[in-house]
DNA sequence: CTGAAAGCGCTAACAT
DNA sequence: ATGTTAGCGCTTTCAG
């Protein structure tokens, strides 16, 4: 059955010393310690030869660190965040930690539930893409010395270590880039989400195009209807609506889809005629026809930011050493959808 | 600072009983035990006063249970996998096991690795998408008696639970599904893989259109040249030079997307006039133009097997009791692509 | 009905 | 230079 597993305390007994010698030679403390080279190579040939392996949770139980490190967004298996959690996979693994994933749907029972949980099990870090009300438990976190970074949005008043992008500077270069291609009727397409990134992104839309004294078209799809899959017609009830309409900026990538969508539904040639912007780039916005211009989160350097700040927090005694606020600027990747077509 | 957290110890003292009678209350064993009501309550109340949460590790120490499951996929990234890890995820959560989740890049050495990882942290079961070289891992996985379910592929002649999906059938009937739309030329394009999967897939095409007595042709990518996107190329060049084929069938989903992008090279009308079906289906498909015919596999349904396989194992004293091999059927999404369109 | 105590495997302060 | 030992917090056997 179960093949036996060997502890420090089979091999100490093997090799008539105590266990604590072994555990100094293990942990690299042989030097430190000043345990003879012979003994030293003894018990690391034996070591290798039982091929040891300590055990984590012994080891966890013991140091308070577990190795573990939590990424909890809205939901891994959206295309931006599953990318994201590759990355920081990676950079985890590397530097000897492991991944725990999950998804809270944006919603904050979830996310203090998980939050929890994660602290019962000792997690030595928290990635967090908080729920709007959670505020209080983040500042609980810290408060308590957890190592924690907040990505995609923060709190305004909470000191906490933060990874964003500058989701205003975004929307408004790139509203002015369709503005600059000669689209005068550029219409926003959001959720009504309250959230400070998506507010942001509003933001940088309107000041764009009141700047150019254009008339600002903003539809707010309710979160729910959203995610109920309705919001493909209330797009296409928009778009009929207002048929003066020739541009349309998508603050989201999976109201992208819907849209193009809608699109099809209303003219298959419509999509060739509309100007199209969307937040989040996605391979196949590449090869679509027309293909369609999109806001590129950098993602490997948000990843490696996040890492950057959470390999730092995980060093220090005390979290509130760093407080780093990192912005970063999305990218627009300018393809077809978006250049003057008349 | 931090908080202290509440220990066992701490309620026994406060209450002036043994930590005995505490830990068979908190675990419901007080009827058991014979625990008078009024102290059972006493105790009921007093931790929920305090917010008392075991500590996982220690509980995992003794126990030898950590409630951790692992899903060790190819690339937590790719669209497939991370939907499978959100309904993975849910069904988990429920069942109160933690997942964490894993890339191994396809790659042995990192399959070894991350295996031996997690045996030394007690994970209580793994979800496996084997890489080629690791059968006698699993097998000494499954002597030791851990819980493990294989996914997607799976090793003959060893003896493992495991969830596949019927490839061979699968890539026959959409294969079948062209010829009957009348395409004559019919290519597959692949990898050079050898794994058992793309090997079936392969064979269903071939046993399709060599039962129609057309003429098969097989392009082979390379999967290293595959990674380093030079497939593009070697597919535009395939294409160009067997100029007879009016129709294409994509292994893997990766590879339809360098495949729409090497059509759209070599001319902007040839994905409307070409036949094309793709492994894997992708929201986008159903919005590109063409919308793409593609083979879906059905998540919900792999996902919940392979959780009923592995929660009805996590709950035997061996796990060679059960030994399930589910196949699950493919549905072919017919959309434009792959229409009669002469 | 309740409690004492062993022990899961490991680390590290404190002996010797 | 090496060993003894006390825990980390919890479960569970065995004794009252």
């Amino acid at each position: 059955m179960r093949k036996k597993t060997v502890s420090i305390k089979n091999i100490a007994e093997h090799l008539n010393v105590s266990v604590t010698t072994v555990s100094f030679v293990l942990n690299g403390k042989a030097k430190e310690k000043h345990i003879s080279k012979i003994l030293t190579q003894k018990v690391l040939d034996y070591a290798k030869l039982v091929d040891y392996r300590p055990n984590q949770i012994a080891q966890s139980l013991r140091t308070g660190k577990s190795k573990i490190l939590v990424f909890m967004v809205e939901d891994i298996s959206n295309h931006f965040f599953s990318k994201l959690a590759r990355i920081i996979e990676d950079i985890a693994y590397e530097k000897g930690y492991k991944v725990i994933f999950c998804s809270n749907e944006n919603q904050d029972t979830k996310s203090l539930e998980l939050i929890d949980l994660f602290k019962n099990r000792q997690v030595d870090g928290f990635i967090i893409v908080p729920s709007p009300g959670i505020k209080s438990k983040i500042a609980e976190l810290v408060e308590e010395n957890h190592p924690i970074v907040l990505l995609d949005r923060y709190f305004a008043d909470l000191k906490c270590n933060s990874v964003v992008i500058d989701n205003h500077q975004a929307t408004f270069d790139a509203t002015n880039h369709l503005i600059s291609n000669n689209y005068k009727n550029i219409a926003f397409i959001t959720t009504d989400s309250e959230q400070m990134q998506m507010q942001n992104r509003l933001e940088g839309y309107e000041s764009a195009v009141l700047g150019h004294n254009l008339k600002s078209h903003v539809l707010k799809i309710p979160y729910r209807e959203a995610s109920d899959g309705k919001s493909q017609s209330i797009i296409r009830a928009f778009i009929e609506k207002n048929n003066d309409v020739d541009a349309v900026f998508f603050s989201t990538n999976y109201l992208t889809q819907s849209g193009l969508e809608a699109f099809i539904e209303i003219d298959r040639n419509l999509v060739h005629k509309m100007g199209i912007v969307t937040f989040d780039d996605n391979e196949l916005f590449k090869i679509y026809s027309p293909t369609i211009t999109a806001v590129y989160q950098p993602l490997e350097e948000i990843g490696n930011k996040l890492m950057e700040v959470m390999l730092k927090l995980l060093k220090q005694k005390d979290v509130r050493e760093t407080s780093e606020n990192i912005i970063l600027n999305a990218e627009l990747k300018v393809r077809e959808s978006s250049i003057m077509r008349i």
